[in-house]
DNA sequence: AGCACAATACTGACTGGTCAGTACTGTTTC
DNA sequence: GAAACAGTACTGACCAGTCAGTATTGTGCT
């Protein structure tokens, strides 16, 4: 068995454990046991608990990157685009339940962390977000996205609210249905020269956010 | 000194302690330091930690729903009142930003406390959401919020917008004004009958927040 | 007022349990 | 046979909660 295996076994048992738990409700010898490993092995791969949290915590977000930048490839109609990686991020969300919950739950505690370890973090976070921006700019670009809010903002945004609608969602089967919801505010809210009542608003034309269809 | 200021003097240590650090790195002997107060003393107020914690990051869900409820009074045009709402709460985070925090930090650990904290906590969040959709919903009335998302939902990702928005910005004097992009976002996404071109959407008319101009 | 006494609030040193991390032994794998 | 491992016993730091003792406040009496 290779070495990663036991690192991957283990790192799934703290998500796990992470995910229904408090930091300190979690006892090495739980993660030990849950994984089907020596507890000294977790401090072979990790350096201390700290570590091993750290570790688990952040995975999602490279694997999350990963898999937007290849399941949304640079390229084609904004609105696909926009579409499939809502698709994909709440996909992934509902795949990696555990690791969402833990990410929600911990996420600002990190920063308290000793050491590095927040600046990781945030490095981390800062992926994601710069993945989504990116497909965002290309919305800009096509003038399908509003240019006068950045779009790094936007993609906070966007996140913010999958995030805040995956709070209340049960794992029901309309479940990826009602997720539709946020979709259809962020676009309506983030399309480009939208007119609206709130304050500090200007202008009075409206887009369409696919950046193709002209109904309006 | 009468008791309820000894138990303020905890809670505001607690409170600043714990937006500063996890629940297992925070000692009740720090609090009690912070406090300037014997330990015992703690435990004459608060049964144990759990309780002193949970106290004190839903003390200010109260106050931001009798904040709303007094500064937001019903009646009046909508869009004020929307706006003045998103006031107070911004003006709330930004004054007792500790408890947010905290709050933000927290929030999901807490439904993995034992016994009844679960239930109590949700209730006490409920109340905010609630008291946020009792606005919504009035502007559903006046047709100046969709009336196909219920206001709840809406509320939460009103709230969310709010919250995702927090987490990036500093404590700088340009921060108020940058809470405007939030409602801005929010009065384009939540807005009554609105066109766009998302997955989904059907409708191709679009109305003013504010519900009293008519430049449509 | 001044005193006696009770009731309540408070303090902080102490304790008992918990748990991260280590050490060691015997086993499997390559 | 050596590296990685499971299993387990051990240890030392740490900390929530306790409790015996002290301070403060309230009350009734003279």
């Amino acid at each position: 068995m290779a070495k990663t295996d036991k690192r991957r076994q283990i790192m799934q048992a703290a998500e796990k454990l992470f995910a229904a738990g408090r930091f300190h409700e979690i006892t090495t010898d739980e993660v030990a046991r849950v994984a089907r490993v020596g507890k000294g092995t977790i401090y072979r791969h990790f350096r201390d608990k700290e570590e091993l949290f750290f570790e688990t915590a952040t995975s999602g977000f490279d694997e999350l990157c990963d898999l937007l930048r290849e399941k949304v490839p640079t390229g084609g109609a904004f609105g696909e685009r926009l579409h499939e990686a809502c698709v994909q991020i709440t996909g992934f969300v509902r795949l990696r339940r555990e690791w969402f919950g833990m990410r929600q739950s911990q996420e600002r505690l990190l920063p308290c962390m000793a050491g590095g370890f927040s600046k990781r973090w945030l490095a981390k976070r800062q992926g994601l977000v710069a993945a989504v921006a990116d497909i965002l700019r290309e919305g800009v670009a096509q003038k399908a996205i509003r240019a006068d809010i950045p779009p790094d903002v936007l993609a906070n945004f966007l996140l913010g609210l999958l995030r805040t609608r995956e709070r209340d969602l049960a794992d029901t089967p309309a479940a990826l249905r009602k997720y539709q919801v946020v979709v259809d505010m962020f676009c309506r809210g983030a399309g480009a020269a939208g007119g609206h009542g709130s304050p500090g608003g200007k202008r009075g034309r409206r887009g369409r956010v696919s950046g193709k269809d002209s109904a309006r």
